[in-house]
DNA sequence: CCACCGATAGTTTTT
DNA sequence: CTATCGGTGG
């Protein structure tokens, strides 16, 4: 294990490009590439070979991420490759991570006090709120800290530069910001805080006084290069001091961190500085499906100064993305829940809940969307955004930790010290702020100090509050810290950390305060107390499985060794935004995934619904770079694999008719999308399973899924829903087809009523409806549901063969005269009369005609299927099929279809063995594609049978496989091992648990 | 001076 | 949906 592994094994699977990056014996590499090129597979392969067969020693490799997720996933993958665990003394993490770790251990030679503590988001905006407010200078909170933080990030070389110096001359209120950032500093100095910005100063300013901190270091690497800010370029340079081999990825189309000070121009000034850096480009994209691609680089193209780079489809041409209108946020919701769960439907077991993402531009907009999802009983995550941090109750438990930890922490203080309620209110806690600073103690010294009689607090306090005060905050508190001073001594067993929680609880009585508080959803914040309970016994385990936080030892530099478990868990709490529930294992359901198109950055998945996508939401208003709000559109659309779906509201959601303008990044090309979902026939299926190497199930295992009634096309909302009203009126608005389904047909349009709630309301109780139509309907008739499937399975195919632009006037001549269909229709509505007596039963209603159409008609043209039967049709199925029960059973047990097919199957491909096989897709980037047919190619001909999945399941009547000519991408859901194989590179996929 | 009530407005993205 | 503001009652 610990001897180096054979080239092979790290480079296996890497193309020519991705090895050249991993092998280069250059000093620094720039390795730039777009999205799904592998990039982060190729860093990670370089690490291996810079362990394994360069012999770097794992602790003397630093890779920095950007965001705790990518670096807990990049220490997996390299865990993987390098094995023995090697991969926990690499020094691996974000860069406040890695910067927190490195002031942990010298901290003090730069006179940082050893219990530093770490200013969250929240913790600054107090605090320079409030100096805001005492300094009466009309600056805006916000404002000012955007400024401070800015002025953090740009790092001292910029900082010093003239171009910054005169920009910041033309700041209005400059004094006044200059002093509140003095201030905030001192606040921060007092209170032993370092904020996100001071981790990384404070970090290189060590650096550059210690270097010897970092002479160990042979090889830096840094993933989302292209988000670096000047403090992070600084700090990169010196860890790389002593050897300077720098290893970047990155893709300047995805830079979207500007606004936190993010430097593009970090690229240039890279190569500058580095003029012998190897500069490798990954072109292949093996993420997405050729038209995914190309619309994402429509999009991203509209940005003229980006420096362009080539990006190869390695995929197949895959649906066209769907650019969807709905009438509000919330029908547009309900569209996302509706596409998703026909996206499941119509994939059979191929995709999972797990597949789908949501990604939005701010966090807010998933409150109609997680209302659409519960209403469905879908379950659903949602990444980004601090959500469990910020529950009241957990802050609350996090600040009694942060006073534990650090008493002169007076922000912590101050907000736990009338919880519970001890008699001390907003005014007592500002006066007491006030003592403190003027006396240059800390709140906690002048309370204890007061509470011993040592010293009187000018502040007056009640005697109950006294009282309260030292009993059940200061005693209890100090208690707590002494058990951790006793207990971490020579036998090293610390006071654990949950017991500490625990007991923190007991003395607080903080169930009862819970409930006393909140008595309505006291249950529910009791459970988030249990959840942060075992986030911090997973916290602890982990923390004893692998000692990752420890730097190398290096000779002659004196490290202060991080033992106590608590600072450290604090500060991983303020360095991961997101509580990770880590046990997502003990219900492994598939979960949807909704996310901020920032946190989704470096993830992928199959199926990508971008909503929102309107003027103000993406560009987001308040944004000052466009073109970042592009490049965030571009990262989301990436993020797909083969379907990418997305839309906007037409109307804002204050209900006065304010509207909606489509994103302009989106306007010009608004063309190139599909109008609504795309139709999962074969083919479409075909091409998604080998996009995402998945089996494709077969259709009759598919369908006999599939509820009774279950719509198969995208159409249960109008594809314009501002002529929705005269669709109700019409019947059918055009461009939407049906067959069979003209009663629920008239019925769903009303769905988008003029009030967006009503039509919410409304929607929620049809599918109701439906759902018990469809429960009962099982118990009816076996043929109800074969019968159901031959039409959807049947219109399916019709608009398969119709969803290219031109084809879609050919396609409306047909919708027409299929629904037009007088007789036919009768002759249903009198057959559902007869038998059921309720108009229920539209399900069964199809049952003769594709009972008939099974039985009796042999393949032919799909839509002879839409000719109107007879009645007499009907009348013989009614009797023969009354007395079966289910139709799963049923169908499993019809000899016939299933038995017959593998041998027309295997007939045909027989028949296209004649042509070559599809060549892997490293030899030929268009060859594997030539089945497809291209959507800007002629429609082809409506006769095309296999676009009725109807015929290959259940109606291929013996002796007939060969008569039936099936063009040839019509087998394209084969994947054979051997293309399998021959695939290049595979990137791993990311586990989303 | 503290606690509670209702109304109100306002909300990017992450370490 | 939730911090914040302004008012009232203890």
């Amino acid at each position: 294990m610990l001897s180096p592994k054979p080239q092979r094994a790290i480079l296996g699977g890497l193309n020519d490009a991705q090895r050249r990056a991993v092998t280069s014996d250059a000093a620094t590499v720039a390795i730039l590439a777009g999205p799904g090129s592998g990039k982060t597979h190729t860093l990670t392969a370089r690490v291996v070979w810079l362990v394994d067969h360069v012999g770097f020693r794992p602790e003397d490799v630093i890779v920095a991420t950007f965001t705790v997720k990518a670096a807990r996933e990049m220490k997996e993958r390299i865990g993987k490759a390098l094995g023995s665990g090697r991969e926990n003394r690499i020094i691996l993490g974000t860069f406040h991570s890695i910067a927190r770790r490195y002031l942990a251990a010298y901290g003090r030679h730069i006179g940082l006090s050893q219990k530093f503590g770490i200013a969250v988001d929240a913790d600054s905006r107090e605090i320079i709120g409030r100096i805001c407010k005492r300094l009466q200078s009309g600056i805006d909170p916000y404002a000012a800290r955007a400024w401070i933080s800015k002025k953090k990030a740009k790092g001292t070389e910029a900082a010093s530069s003239n171009a910054a110096a005169q920009k910041a001359a033309k700041v209005p209120g400059l004094q006044h910001l200059d002093q509140c950032y003095r201030e905030y500093q001192d606040h921060l100095e007092r209170s032993n805080l370092l904020d996100y910005d001071d981790l990384l100063l404070r970090c290189a300013e060590l650096l550059r006084k210690f270097p010897s901190c970092v002479s160990n270091v042979q090889a830096v690497l840094i993933d989302e290069y292209q988000d670096t800010n000047g403090v992070q370029y600084e700090l990169m340079k010196l860890f790389a001091q002593r050897h300077r081999r720098i290893t970047i990825v990155g893709d300047p189309d995805q830079s979207i961190y500007g606004w936190r000070s993010a430097e593009i121009r970090n690229l240039w000034r890279l190569l500058r500085e580095f003029p012998d850096t190897d500069e490798v480009s990954l072109e292949e994209n093996y993420r997405s499906s050729q038209s995914i691609l190309d619309l994402s680089l429509l999009v991203i193209q509209q940005d003229k100064k980006r420096y362009q780079k080539a990006l190869k489809p390695i995929h197949n041409k895959g649906s066209r993305p769907v650019l969807r209108k709905l009438k509000s946020a919330s029908a547009e919701a309900d569209w996302v829940v509706s596409e998703i769960k026909r996206v499941m439907m119509m994939s059979g077991s191929m995709l999972t809940h797990n597949d789908v993402a949501i990604l939005l531009r701010t966090a807010a907009l998933s409150r109609h969307i997680e209302s659409s999802l519960g209403k469905a009983g879908i379950a659903y995550r949602m990444v980004g955004g601090h959500k469990f941090y910020e529950r009241e109750e957990i802050k609350i438990l996090l600040d009694y930790l942060r006073v534990i930890h650090q008493p002169e922490n007076n922000d912590a203080l101050a907000r736990i010290i009338n919880f519970p309620q001890r008699g001390i209110g907003k005014i007592t806690v500002e006066r007491l702020l006030e003592e403190a600073e003027t006396s240059s103690l800390s709140v906690w010294a002048v309370l204890w100090k007061h509470c011993r009689g040592d010293r009187t607090a000018k502040t007056k306090l009640t005697k109950p509050a006294e009282q309260k005060l030292s009993v059940s905050l200061l005693r209890p508190l100090d208690d707590i810290r002494k058990q951790i001073g006793e207990a971490s001594g020579p036998n090293g067993t610390p006071f654990g950390l949950v017991q500490m929680i625990e007991q923190l609880l007991a003395t607080l009585d903080f169930q009862k305060q819970l409930q006393k508080e909140h008595p309505d959803d006291y249950e529910q914040r009791w459970a988030n107390v249990q959840e942060f309970i075992s986030l911090a016994a997973d916290f602890v385990r982990e923390m004893d499985r692998s000692d990752e936080d420890a730097l190398p030892e290096i000779e002659g530099l004196q490290q202060t060794k991080e033992v106590e478990v608590l600072p450290r868990f604090l500060a991983t709490v303020s360095l991961a935004s997101d509580a990770q529930t880590g046990d997502d294992s003990h219900d492994n359901k598939p979960l949807v995934t909704i996310s901020t198109i920032h946190a989704a950055k470096g993830l992928e998945w199959p199926v990508v619904f971008v909503p929102a996508v309107y003027n103000g939401s993406i560009p987001h208003v308040r944004a000052e770079d466009s073109d970042e709000e592009r490049r965030l559109l571009y990262v989301a659309m990436t993020r797909a694999q083969s379907l990418l779906y997305l839309s906007y509201p037409v109307f804002g959601p204050n209900g006065n008719g304010e509207r909606n303008e489509l994103s302009p990044f989106v306007e010009p090309v608004s063309g190139s999308f599909l109008k609504k979902g795309p139709c999962f026939d074969r083919p479409v299926l075909g091409e998604i399973a080998r996009i995402l190497q998945r089996k494709l199930p077969p259709e009759d295992s598919i369908f006999k899924t599939l509820p009774a009634m279950f719509s198969p096309e995208d159409n249960l909302f109008p594809v314009d829903p501002e002529e929705s009203r005269q669709d109700v009126k019409g019947g059918f608005s055009r461009g939407e087809f049906q067959s069979g389904e003209n009663t629920s047909r008239i019925k769903r349009p009303r769905l988008h009523g003029p009030s967006a709630g009503q039509a919410h309301s409304e929607e929620v109780q049809w599918r109701r409806e439906y759902t018990t139509t469809m429960e009962q309907s099982s118990t009816v008739t076996i043929a109800s549901l074969p019968g159901f499937v031959s039409v959807g399975a049947h219109q399916a195919a019709i608009t398969a063969a119709n969803t290219t632009s031109e084809a879609t006037q050919k396609a409306e001549r047909i919708k027409r005269s299929s629904s037009r269909r007088p007789a036919d229709q009768k002759s249903i509505v009198g057959f559902v009369r007869t038998v059921s007596g309720s108009a229920r039963s539209a399900a069964a209603a199809r049952i003769p005609e594709s009972a008939k159409h099974n039985d009796a008609v042999p393949v032919r043209n799909p839509f002879a299927v839409q000719q109107p039967e007879s009645a007499p049709t009907a009348q013989a199925i009614d009797p023969g099929l009354a007395g079966h029960k289910l139709g799963r059973g049923k169908l499993m047990t019809r000899p016939a279809v299933p038995n017959e097919e593998k041998p027309v199957r295997r007939t045909q491909y027989a028949c296209f063995s004649s042509s070559p096989p599809r060549p892997a897709a490293a030899e030929d980037g268009k060859g594997n594609n030539s089945v497809e047919p291209d959507d800007d190619e002629p429609p082809p001909p409506p006769t095309r049978p296999a676009a009725c999945l109807h015929a290959t399941t259940f109606n291929l009547p013996k002796g007939l496989g060969g008569a039936i000519k099936r063009p040839a991408g019509l087998s394209r859901e084969r994947i054979t091992p051997l293309e399998r194989l021959r695939k290049p590179f595979k990137p791993l996929t990311i586990n989303r648990s």
